[in-house]
Formats: structure tokens, C-alpha cells, sequence
DNA sequence: GTTCATTCCGACTCGGCTGCTAGGTTTTCT
DNA sequence: AGAAAACCTAGCAGCCGAGTCGGAATGAAC
């Protein structure tokens, strides 16, 4: 179970638009050099958080993104979802309307149901996680940690 | 973000095998019919279980395998961990210990912890929702909706 | 003690997907 | 006009997950 690094990176991204006040955009060639990330690639990265509403852009020169809404107002299950498309444990969760367990295994109706419950709870584990953390979080905790690692429970 | 095939079919297969009472060992094959799933497969499957000392075999004619604990003392956790090598959501995080936030990013010491943070969250939220789960539960639950799909919430 | 059912082991293939590149087009500032 | 940026689309290459296969070792039944 690993996310992807378009997932990474993205938040990545988020968190460096986030350190800048959004007065002006930031372009994306800065976002790749100070996160030493292929820019080619921080395209696509890009595209998908703007679909999604999280950025918005300015074409031409001097142009580049900034938040669409203030850091804190933004949560991180929905640039995450963003980014991964969707957050499921498991290829048949796609598209399953959450809450509810049914299986959409055919052929074998109600049988594969008990592991069904399994992921249910990871899943929910999970958008937990990421619906209590918001972008202004990791901004904050990025800059306070800048230059000296540190420890510190989760 | 999504578990491997091989994590849900080692699940199916100790929901099966927890299914039966574990005087007598259950043969692979009659797991593999079960729950249709390839038997060959399931070999590889079966032997991650295997060395992590979840499951014992007894070779030879009416041979098979069984629970090496009780359902009831099986915590979801081990056996994903055991499927999968790691419960981690991103690549960096294996072999760190835990409760620590500390960037094994080499090259810009600090910079991608706040990614970090988020990352430690949702492996919190996932580690938890597997502990929190037995397996005699996942067999309960299989036993009870069998034949007749349902709905409850996680 | 032969036979058969089973676990066990390792090598091999195959397809898909992820990460990344590359080139070109449009927009806008100077 | 020219430069700097977003935007678009196509394509590729390597990796890994899923599955196959053949052949051992092992032990029960007869």
C-alpha cells in the first residue's frame, strides 16, 4: 500500500504555494528547482490539482499558480484525492458509494464481504487522517522545521 | 493508494481457514475452489503467511494448513504486514522507525518533512483501523451475510 | 514400498502502469 | 517582437505485480 509519487509531489507543490503569501503566482519552474522535482513532470502534477480546483493560474510571463482558497480552508483528502484519483483501498471500492457495504464481486455473492469490511475501516482510516489535516498544517510545520529535522509524534 | 491483490487473497485465505474449526488442516486447493482464486498463486500467497507465523502446514497427503493462533488473537495488522512487507504509504517510509519524524530525503535535510507529517497521519489511521480489526471478526461477519449481500455501516 | 495428495521451491513470462520526456501551441507581459 | 510562462498530447521505457510452470520433498493410505 503506497501512494504515488504524483501524490508526493503534489502536496509537495501544494505546501510551496502555500508558503508564499498568493499575492502573485508562483511559477512552476521555482516549485521544481526548490523542490528539485522534473518540471516536465510537475505539469501534469499540476493539471490535475487545477481540474480539481485547488489552483488557479495565470498564463504568460510572470504567470504561475496560487491557492484557490486560503491554506487553511483547504483539506488534505481532497488534494490527495486530487492527485490519486481516488482513495480506496481496493480496486473494487472505485466508485462504491462509501457507507455502505455491498459487493460488487459477481458470481459470488456475499462471500468475499468479510474482507470487505476490512477495507471499509482502512479506507475510512485513512480519509480520516487526511480530512483532519489541512494544507495550513503542513505549511506551518514545513517552516518551522526548515533546516533542522527534528522528531516528533504523529 | 491501494493494496495489492495479494493482500486481499491472503486475507480471503485466513478468513477460510478461520472459517473452519482447525482440528484437521484445510488443503490449498480447497481454498482456491473456495473462494476461486488461481491455486498456484495462492502458493506464494500462503507462504508469506507462512514464514511470518501466522498460518502452520502439515505436509504431505491430507495436508494443509491452519490458523496458528486463534481467530480471536489475530490482529489484521500482522497479516497485512505480512502480505505486503510494509504498511506505509510512501516509499521513504520503510524501515523508519516509527513515532519518529525524521527525512531520510538525503540532499535537502528538512525540506520534505512536512509531507512527512501528513504521510505519518495516514499510516496511523491505516495501522489502527487493521489493529482494531480480528480476524474472528472478519469471520463472524462473513459467516452472517453469507448468501445475502448487505448493508451496515463501517 | 508404491502411490497419491499435498506442501514447498525457484525460475520464468507477460502486461500494465507509473514516472518521465519532448515538442508544439497559446497566452500575456515587457 | 520576443520572452516567459501555462497548456496540451503523444509516446516511451523500465519496473513490478500477478500468474504460470515444473519439479522436487514429504507423508498418509493401502
Amino acid at each position: 500500500m503506497i501512494f504515488s509519487a504524483k501524490a508526493e509531489y503534489g502536496v509537495r507543490l501544494m505546501v510551496e504555494l502555500g508558503a508564499h503569501d498568493g499575492a502573485e503566482p508562483v511559477a512552476l519552474k521555482a516549485i521544481a528547482e526548490a523542490e528539485e522535482l522534473p518540471l516536465s513532470y510537475l505539469e501534469h502534477v499540476v493539471a490535475d490539482l487545477k481540474r480539481a480546483g485547488l489552483v488557479v493560474s495565470t498564463r504568460g510571463a510572470h504567470g504561475g499558480y496560487r491557492l484557490a482558497r486560503p491554506a487553511e480552508e483547504i483539506a488534505m483528502d481532497e488534494v490527495v484525492l486530487a492527485l490519486e484519483g481516488s482513495i480506496a483501498p481496493m480496486e473494487c471500492f472505485v466508485n462504491v458509494p462509501t457507507e455502505r457495504i455491498f459487493c460488487s464481486h459477481e458470481g459470488d455473492a456475499g462471500r468475499a464481504c468479510s474482507t470487505r469490511l476490512l477495507w471499509m475501516r482502512v479506507q475510512g482510516g485513512v480519509i480520516k487522517a487526511l480530512q483532519g489535516t489541512t494544507l495550513a498544517e503542513l505549511v506551518e510545520f514545513g517552516a518551522r522545521h526548515e533546516r533542522e529535522p527534528d522528531t516528533v509524534t504523529a
